[in-house]
DNA sequence: TATGAATGAGTGTTCATTCAT
DNA sequence: TATGAATGAACACTCATTCAT
């Protein structure tokens, strides 16, 4: 009856079940029931239980990739790129943390589905990498081994957040974890290979 | 006689298919079909198929868990010891990708299973990172703050490596993994926080 | 002014995708798609698909019995009253091969509720027979039997026209298809049953 | 617990069902409890719905043409041939009037499926006539057009034998059917077409 | 003991029908 | 009046698990 909003209720939903407990482990009627809708009424927008959970996955997984591309052409400078991008990821790891859950539990499964030519986080903090690299801000390294060592740090401490072996806002985190991932991406590059 | 090597074939075939598949997406009559054995024959060394992926997964990762504790034992020095356990990562990634990424991909659902009393990587690794900071060895670090720096540089280039965005054996990035993994946890105790 | 020509939309529609598919293969709301109206705007004409499906069936079918009677009371002779029923049925399954189809393809769902009472194209057809056999223009026989031999002459060569095993319009067999039911009908009365 | 005849129990009933209600108004679970065993059970032998249905229909149709094929070969002179197919058809309906009723529902849904070098009822009755008309039994006329005027008289005498305009075993119709067959095959070519 | 047929609850999905706007 | 979103019951199908042989 109440259709504006209806879409965003499922959604929500979703995210949070699916979070909790992974794609294969929430029935569509779970989901409907959660958002108050009809099963009937989800598939008005959504072709399929798959077709939800990648429209959230890509939407949001995209998404940040905009926003890291944003952040990389605001600042210039590699430090400040990593903290500003480090702080986004705080910053929605806070706000949104069954989204951020979401994400990293449905990777392994939706991953491969997005296309070649789709800018992602992995592609824009990469490009920071390579950006530094190539300006002398840090030695020669792998930009997408520079890449990982970024987005370990950040994930894996949200993984730990996640489990509860660690506990306060993340972004209260950001400025140290800034720390230890521009170091971890020099010290990559510090030795022969 | 043809019982022997049974279970270890359900075992292989289990991690294979659930590394590629995850535990959901694969059927019980695919591990018993992939590994050669009826389905009523899997149920003679399982209860269940929770029971098998549980019983898989807690294998790998506490045996994972007493072998970080057992160079923990061996090594006393913090770079050495976390060294060698990048080393070991490296090595199981290598050895055994599929028990690797079966690792990763199940942990979303198995980990709260774990008993707070069991040993596992995290505690090796917090511990470790705990004993420097006792030492002096670093400066003074939320254990648990140090260990998802260490294990996130890890765990992350698996990632990437399992998704093609890196090749070539893992160990090869051993050294310039651990330098990685010791910098950022230097540079985390680094600020004020 | 809109609505006006709404209902023989759907009608149409209904009949040339029900003629395709059958009525359980297609959606009511294909049926509103083809017809270009909404599907509310459907309910507005037809209480029910049954309804639908019912109503397009029974008035083209006894329609055909109304017409079918009305050669019957022009026509006194058994070969001109044949050649005329014949005639129709072709120069029907010319005009319009979609209702034709849904009618041969409907009656096995929808024949058993035509009333008793009602003047069938089968009633008008063994009427016909009958009264060839009272005037002696054919040997005694049973008149659904005749029925049976004529209709089968005619529509099983519409069958094959509809899957393609003949080609061309079916009135151009209008001749020959009336030798063949009048000779079928004389045969089946010249043995002892 | 009876594995024996679990297979032909559920072919029975769903030919019975299929025959009484069509294809799509039968549920996989109706078929399941008319034939006693499970729906799960049913799906081992059939991998879906449709696959029951067209494996059903395909059997039938095809073994009738293997039959008439094989009458073709035994018989050399047209009228025994088509004797011999009409008393064919007729054993069949008074033998299974389930299967026969399925086979001429079904047939509008599943006909298109079967494979153009498949030799079927309708091939082998048009090859008789081909064959009378090539040895001179026959005037000249399309092989196909004879085919359908055959095949008419029985299929729509069994049609209503099925609606009850008929009544008594088909069999005994059988030499009436078989000189109006051949007698409408005859007046079929004696015009100008 | 080992097999695989059988079970039956549960899933995703469709669709005829209703009704607020 | 006309729309199309919402409903909810029904459906085909899957699969972990059991058990007779």
């Amino acid at each position: 009856m109440r259709s504006i909003g209806a879409k965003a209720k499922v959604e929500r939903a979703a995210i949070e079940l699916f979070a909790a407990n992974s794609v294969d482990g929430v029935s569509i009627g779970e989901v409907a029931a959660h958002a108050g809708v009809s099963q009937g009424a989800l598939y008005r927008h959504y072709r399929s239980k798959d077709d939800l959970a990648w429209s959230l996955f890509a939407t949001a997984y995209l998404r940040m990739g905009t926003e890291l591309g944003e952040i990389r052409s605001r600042q210039r400078d590699f430090k400040t790129r990593v903290g500003a991008m480090v702080e986004h990821f705080c910053a929605l790891y806070d706000r949104d943390p069954a989204l951020f859950r979401f994400m990293l539990i449905a990777q392994h499964d939706l991953l491969p589905r997005v296309r070649p030519d789709q800018r992602t986080p992995v592609d824009e903090v990469a490009e920071a990498v390579e950006d530094a690299v190539r300006s002398g801000e840090v030695a020669p390294v792998n930009p997408l081994a520079g890449a990982a060592a970024i987005l370990g740090v950040i994930l894996q401490t949200a993984v730990f957040h996640i489990y509860g072996r660690l506990a306060g806002a993340l972004s209260l985190r950001a400025a140290s974890l800034t720390r230890a991932a521009i170091a971890a991406v020099e010290a990559l590059g510090q030795g022969e290979p």
